[in-house]
DNA sequence: GCCAACGTTGGC
DNA sequence: GCCAACGTTGGC
């Protein structure tokens, strides 16, 4: 899952402990929210349109998926008036600290492995903000850090 | 700040 | 249903 560290860091999240991960307004990223999503299921933090791009953390699916109610809100700027409260467009999830890692692993980094090749995350032309990670992949990662 | 890639919107 | 226009994402 991405965010922009100037909006809401790792560091962030390791203060607040727990962070509804709101205004997701993708539908892809969406549906993986709501669809594939389980509590205890271990996400990667990666940290993007910033000075060091890359993995920074590792956190934890912490609850169902619900609607996101940003969407609700008219003062939010993740407002959208085509969510209905009775049909909700919107669903996010929670998200626990777990651990931050010993480094930043790079984008400029993980490009250099063969064994990471296929990783969506390193598709040209990806913008997704949440996508799946094949278990090779997250092993992989794992191995180097 | 630039720009490629992509998603969404809306006219037809 | 097509597609041009537009907005956003995100690396560099």
């Amino acid at each position: 899952m991405k965010s922009e560290p100037d909006a809401f860091s790792i560091d962030d999240l390791k203060k607040v402990k727990v962070e509804p991960w709101d205004g997701i307004r993708n539908y892809q990223a969406r549906n993986f929210m709501r669809d594939q999503m389980q509590i205890g299921d271990q996400v990667l933090f990666y940290h993007s349109n910033c000075d060091e791009v890359g993995i920074v953390g590792l956190m934890k699916v912490s609850s169902k998926p619900y609607p996101d109610p940003t969407a609700f809100d008219k003062k939010s700027k993740y407002f959208d008036p085509k969510s209905d409260p009775v049909n909700p467009r919107w669903m996010l999830v929670d998200v626990r600290f777990v651990k931050k890692l010993k480094r930043t692993v790079t984008l400029s980094e993980l490009k250099q492995y063969s064994q990471l090749d296929g990783m969506q995350l390193l598709k040209k032309g990806n913008r997704l903000s949440i996508m799946p990670v094949e278990k090779s992949h997250w092993d992989f990662i794992f191995s180097i850090v």
